[in-house]
This record gives C-alpha cells, structure tokens and sequence, in this order.
DNA sequence: GTCTATAATAGGATAGAC
DNA sequence: GTCTATCCTATTATAGAC
C-alpha cells in the first residue's frame, strides 16, 4: 500500500525524542522520566534533547496536543450531526479507538499527567471532548435507543474504557486496529443498547462510511 | 503537648500522611510530589515524616497494599465458586466498587504506578486478580450467559472500568457508594450477557441494596 | 546537530536538640 | 514526635567548542 521506508530509514531525532519519550513517560510517569533516559533511549547526549525542544515539558505538552487534536474534532462533527445518535457516538468510538491504535506515541503518557496542575492549560480542549460524548449519550437516551442510565455515568466509563486502551494498545502499531476498534465500541454500545439486536444494523452502518 | 481539638475526632499523624499523600500522588504523580509538599498538606515539617515511613516509597507501598489487599482475596472466592458465573462476577463488583467508593485514601495513586518499575515487586497480587476475573468471563462464556467475546479484551475493558471509577471517586467517601457499583456492575454485565433481561435476576439475588 | 563541562536548584534522607 | 540544620545526590538547563 503506502511506500515503505527504505531497509535503512532514518527516524528524525525530533521524531524519535517523542517515541522513546512517551514510551518512558508511559511505564515511569513524566517527573519520574528524566532527560537522561530519554536522551539513552534516543542515542545522543542530555544536551542535545534542548536542541529540538526547548523543554521536558515540552516534550510531554507536545504529545498532548497530538492526543487531544483530532478527537476533539471527529466527536464534535459526530455530536452535531443528524440522525441515529447511536450510529454517530459508534462511528466516533471506532474512530478514536483505531487512532489510538494505530498512533506511533504511547499516549498513556497524556492520560497520566491530565490532572497535573502543570498541564493545567490543556484542559479545555478534553473538556470539549467530554462535553460531545456526553450529548451524543443523552441524544441517543431521549430518542429511546439507550437504555435510560446516567448519561454522566456512561461517558465516564468511556473514557475510562478508552483511557485502557490507550494503556495497553498505544505506541505498538497493532495491526488489527479496526478489529479492536469494533471490539471495544460493540461492548460499550451493547452496554448501552435497549434493544442489543440493534447493534449489527449499527455496526454494517458505521463501517460503510468507513476509510 | 498540643491542644486537644474540642470533640471533633483526633486523626493520628501516620493515617493523616496516608490520606494526604494518596491526594496528592493522585493529581501529580508519585514522583512529581515531593515530600515537603506532603508535610506541608499534613501540616508538619518535611523531616518528620521519616517518624511514621522510612522512606516515601514505603508510603506508596502502603497505599498499594491497602487496594490490592481484599479485592484479590474476593475476587479469587468467587472465581473459585459454584452457580452462575455472571451472578459471581456481579457480587465481586459491587464489593469491589464499593470497597473503592468507601475508601479513605485516593487509591488512582496505586494505578498510576502500576508500571512503574521501582514498584515491581507489587505486581505479583495484581496478577492474580487478573486472571480470578478473567475466570470467571471465562466461565460465563462457556455457559452461555455471556456473549462470546474475547475473554481478555472484557477483563480489560473492566479493569479499565474499575480503574477510572477509582481515579473519579476514591478518597471522597462518596455517600452512595451502593447505587455506583450497582450502576457500574450493571453496565459491565449488559455489555456481557446474551440475554439483557437476566440482569433484574442477577442484580436481586446480587446485590445487597437493591436500587 | 551533537558534544563536554558545568551552573543552579530541588529532592530524599539523617543528626541531634527539645 | 516534632523541630532546625544540613548533607549529598540527581536533575533541568545553559555555554560554548567542533
């Protein structure tokens, strides 16, 4: 399909920087990471990490935009569409959980410093993403296709569902994305569906529009 | 020495240390909390900590062994038991959520270290936990009260449940911590059985307050 | 763009008075 | 059991050569 890099590619350091470092923010946490293990895990020297970004933190700022960037985007368009509210919310799901999947940073890094005061000046972009998830549940619960559960209840578990995946997929480049993307958004859907039979209909439909 | 606080109950200095430091290994991490800030939460100097823990790790290895302690043991029972295996799976959540509601300590610090290597010779107890819920799933399957799902992909998408549940409640002595795990066992156990309408069933004979 | 050398500071932990 | 004073190491970041 795409090129495929040569046998001998060159990863640019900037782009290797962000690798290892989500990787050892990942397992050790941000303020347990220091730049001298990123700079081992990447091959070059403390110093030279200061040459690409100006900071650790940085680092860690710019992986969180790469987290929250787009999702944002896909759950916003979904919430504000028309039609079955259930379709739009498994469209978002398999979406973000495929990105999620297939995405070269482990962004479990992001999930563990979301509540540091440090990173305080990214939270409104997640705010906006848990907003749209919300509408979306309580869109499909007045319609009638969601069993009537507390809407915040179920965005939280969610998040937290996708928070998992984001742990125990991210940074590996699975190769069955779409196949766990399905996976994940039937279990949630199935928990919320009054009427579970519905939810082949919803998932030929979702994949139709799919890449 | 000090003045005795009127009536209201004395909380001892080591269990102030616990609960101060869980808040804060919470929101900023293990190793992005210092010591002095600790101290400075429980209102006393930095060096007299190192009275009631030798080192910050054994307070952290404390709060590990609080959350890891009885959930392994109930979950192992029930894996262990007779009867339906959804019934067993619901009555090792509702304790479990519960168990996590009701706690005084802010136990997301525990899952935020989970992977840190300077913590792994906690990871034994955790093990068996996963695999006593995986157990059960198992169980359920080959029952047929559950869909055939992959096995590990549900365990996960509990875990992951259970741990956002802790990150949003834990610490706070949530009032009604009987009607969250039921909520949330029922969440878990829709996206899980064949036939939705049993829930009524599993939730009367599991549950201690019925909701 | 990467290196060596180093500045500047924050952090965990100890000693010993009271 | 808590305090003050302090040690020592680890850490982020800068300066300047090549």
């Amino acid at each position: 399909m795409a090129a495929q890099e040569s046998h001998e590619e060159e990863v640019p350091t900037r782009e290797r920087i962000l690798r290892e470092a989500s990787r050892l923010f990942s397992r050790k946490g941000y303020h347990g990471t220091s730049t001298r293990e990123i700079a081992e895990a990447v091959e070059i020297r403390q110093p030279s990490l200061f040459h690409h970004f100006p900071s650790k933190r940085d680092i860690m700022s710019e992986l969180i935009d790469i987290d929250h960037g787009e999702s944002s985007i896909v759950a916003e368009r979904q919430a504000a569409g028309k039609g079955s509210a259930a379709l739009r919310l498994y469209r978002y799901l398999v979406w973000d959980i495929a990105f999620i999947c297939r995405c070269a940073y482990d962004l479990t890094s992001v999930e563990l410093v979301v509540d540091d005061p440090i990173f305080a000046d990214k939270m409104a972009k997640r705010d906006a993403l848990v907003i749209a998830r919300r509408s979306m549940i309580e869109q499909a619960i007045d319609s009638g296709e969601f069993v009537s559960v507390d809407a915040d209840l179920a965005e939280k578990a969610i998040v937290w569902i996708l928070r998992g995946d984001i742990a125990d997929t991210a940074g590996q480049a699975v190769p069955d994305a779409d196949v766990v993307a399905d996976q994940l958004a039937s279990f949630i859907l199935r928990a919320l569906l009054e009427d579970a039979s519905q939810l082949g209909e919803i998932r030929a439909a979702g994949s139709i529009t799919e890449v």
